[in-house]
DNA sequence: ATGGCGGCGTACGGTAGCGTATGGTAGAGT
DNA sequence: ACTCTACCATACGCTACCGTACGCCGCCAT
């Protein structure tokens, strides 16, 4: 046999340094992400990484690349559901992201929207995703039976509040903000057609 | 003349670091804020630094400082109103924040908010800040009619929003964001106890 | 005019990080 | 057993920083 000619463990390896280099990212961010940090944390030296990538560069390129497409696929998968169920799927998407479960999940988002702000290859990679979360949450909407306009507006409102909730430091707010999640969360998402045609 | 004893430019001298500080630092991010390259921006040498400053975190100190004074500043300001202009104060106060204008502004936040993440005392402070935000802001809804709790939600829902809408690429969103966001807005804003018992 | 001091420059040691060069090793193929 | 190669270690040069030590220069008061 061939053992396999292009990649038997190496294509594997560098799964595993890009694996790693989000973790650093979600903890330290992009300008925490140092190469010989990384190696260590690896148990290698960077003699290793420099076999894997050409620079610190092609590494930031693969894992923003990863995180793209992990993004895209969970969209989807969070955004597909059978007809009747779209009004309780949009609760569900705004709970999957309030920050305290996902904790992690919303530190890689944060973490790659700051290293948007000085990279614009990263800002565009950024505007993809948030174009197609955006569309999906649309489409959720519609499928409520909302009109065009508003079911834009609340994808908008969905989005911006996950991620500005996530920004903020709300543990000395008066009285229990898990009251005060729900509440948004059912303006976020209601009224919809179910509420407005459903008898019950 | 005792040639005015404390500080006669000295003072000034140590603030002017501060407001370069502050200008890298919604620039570049807090690991961005360099001794060094601020004293190249500022046409010194770190000599200067190390005779205002007692090292890098002494300023850092004093620019976080800076900054949660003039945000408590702003936000009071922004949130003291003639009664019966407390509905339109609302609008104004989203307006305000809304990453078109005032982008430096945003920019000092995401960048203190980013810092907090990895600083404990930074998040104290933006702790401290966001709960006055969220008073000030809940004071203005209940001026408007509505009860403690729904003030309080729509509060933590507008500073959230206004956050998350400057961390979105939003460009590529099929048709006007300016639409959509005026009608986020209306949501996050109304029906206030004007529009409710107003007869116009 | 001159001593003192505020304000800054210069020079230095030290660390962290990037990228390169080159050597070493273990395992697969023959 | 020999070799080849994937994979990693070691060692180096370079730059960017931090913080310190110390020297210089101008300004004020006496």
């Amino acid at each position: 046999m061939e053992t396999m000619p292009p990649r038997p463990r190496a294509q594997l390896d560098r799964d595993a340094w890009i694996t790693e280099a989000i973790e650093v990212l979600a903890a330290e961010g992009v300008a925490g992400l140092r190469v010989e940090v990384l190696a260590k944390r690896l148990g290698v030296t960077k003699g290793s990484f420099y076999w894997h990538f050409k620079d610190r560069q092609d590494l930031l390129n693969e894992a923003l690349k990863v995180w793209r497409d992990g993004r895209i696929r969970d969209i989807a998968k969070q955004t597909r559901v059978a007809p009747g169920e779209e009004a309780r799927q949009i609760l569900h998407l705004i709970e999957v992201y309030s920050a305290s479960r996902n904790r992690k999940g919303m530190l890689i988002e944060l973490a790659v929207r700051d290293w948007a702000k000085r990279d614009a290859a990263v800002a565009t990679i950024v505007s993809e995703v948030d174009a197609f979360r955006f569309k999906c949450a649309r489409e959720l909407f519609l499928r409520c039976g909302l009109p065009v306009r508003e079911a834009s507006s609340r994808s908008l409102l969905l989005y911006a509040y996950v991620f500005g909730q996530s920004l903020m430091v709300v543990d000395q707010f008066d009285q229990g903000v898990e009251t005060l999640r729900a509440d948004i969360m059912a303006m976020i998402a209601g009224p919809t057609s179910a509420d407005l045609s459903d008898p019950a």
